[in-house]
DNA sequence: TTGAGTCTGTGCGTTATCACACATAATGGT
DNA sequence: ACCATTATGTGTGATAACGCACAGACTCAA
């Protein structure tokens, strides 16, 4: 059985609160409280699912590893979702790693629970299902991103994804961390953040960026921000976008 | 009800060819028989989806289209998949188009026929929600390779995904269509393809590019295309892969 | 057979990003 | 207060891909 602390806590996950009460209280005495770090990999490629996770704090990034040593992300995830959609799609593991991008809390979840509500055909079944088309959506853009847009315009896009699913404006993150989700060097993101620093839409601090003009920002990302965004909007019924909220 | 022929046809296409008898025969008598020409659009983007379909000799590229005119091509579904899995998930449509890449024979159904045997929870269901996952990864490849890899070598990826789809050794298709999917300039992709010429893996000819080397076209593609069709293998029971039929 | 349309080959200068090297600056622990 | 560590700033040259322009070659239909 779960406390009011407990349900008060899972509704900061969009995924969660979007179910009603009676569901919720169902699932939520399923879920386990973690806090993880910096750093966590929390599922690595190929390798058997533990959990599925509810970030409410947390921010997780899917990153892909090379053979060349290169690695891109290919999505960020927030308590605007889940990790761990391969387990209710059958597939139980995963091609990319996902690893704690921000420290913070995050509720799991075992498999086996996972799928039997999943199993029950209700209103998480159907959350779960639009959940994972955004999810797609925000992988194929990525995609496209990757091979159309300049890598200032993508850091604008990575920043608000980011901003998106933290509390503060203050981001903290090194410019060889942003790199390796973009795929790209470090001294490309030192560039371009300085970049957005001379337009102030951004202040560059040793270890932390901290946004000053969100709307700037929206501005001078590529369009494939907003097209996810919106896309999450319509699949979910709100938008993860602080513009919106 | 359905002719042993339609049966026959639709076993062409791997996912239905998965199900059983019975099954097969109740989703085949939903099925409709259509040719569809090179270049025919059958989603657009953000629009209502009238069918899914199941591809056997057709091969439909799913395009994303850029603000600046830019074009990307994020995944390719022939006789090995099923467009339209936005339709199960719930989003009803996609912010892609779906265009023919490859002229010829496709089945369709209608989004209620196709929910209506998902809402079963049997076979059809746990085949379309692997089916899903085996294009996230397909997608999120991709999306990694459009950052990471040299255009001759993703020209090779793409080679073999075409020829993986088709029955001929010779793929009929200009550079500046396989530009549009990649991503790319037209010369970029003339001079990748004269090198791989060179190299005696394909021949290049007016309008066509003729597989000669299948082995040593997968040796100078990167690892992208390999990790997919191990990826399909595990989850669907199969590769789409020539190598592994 | 001729010509319009399409596809491919090639050259040019431009730009974005890369790889490497190293200087400078901020931070945190002792 | 100091030092080791980590993060950022900057320079130089290499490379990959771009945009544009146009020539040549193939194809198909009149």
């Amino acid at each position: 059985m779960s406390s009011n602390a407990d349900l008060k806590h899972a509704r900061k996950n969009h995924l969660l609160d979007s179910l009603h009460d009676d569901e919720l209280e169902r699932v939520a005495s399923k879920l386990e409280f973690v806090t993880l770090e910096l750093g966590h990999v929390i599922y690595e490629s190929g390798e058997v699912m533990d959990f599925a996770y509810f970030p409410t704090t947390a921010v997780v990034s899917m990153l892909y590893l090379m053979e060349n040593g290169g690695t891109a992300e290919i999505g960020i995830i927030g308590n605007d979702g889940m990790v761990g959609v391969a387990l209710v799609l059958g597939g139980e593991t995963t091609t990319s790693r996902a690893i704690i991008q921000s420290a913070g809390d995050i509720l799991r979840m075992r498999p086996k629970d996972l799928k039997d509500e999943f199993a029950r055909a209700g209103r998480f079944q159907n959350l779960l299902l639009r959940y994972t088309q955004a999810i797609m959506t925000q992988i194929s853009q990525t995609a496209a991103c990757n091979r159309l847009h300049a890598v200032e315009e993508q850091l604008c896009r990575w920043l608000l994804l980011s901003h998106d699913r933290l509390d503060s404006d203050n981001l903290v993150m090194t410019h060889d961390l942003i790199s390796n989700m973009l795929g790209v060097r470090r001294e490309g993101i030192t560039l371009a953040a300085r970049k957005l620093a001379a337009k102030k839409l951004i202040e560059n601090r040793r270890g932390t960026i901290s946004v000053l003009d969100r709307q700037g920002l929206e501005s001078a990302a590529c369009e494939c921000y907003q097209i996810v965004n919106t896309e999450y909007n319509r699949l979910l019924g709100r938008g993860i976008s602080r513009t919106f909220s």
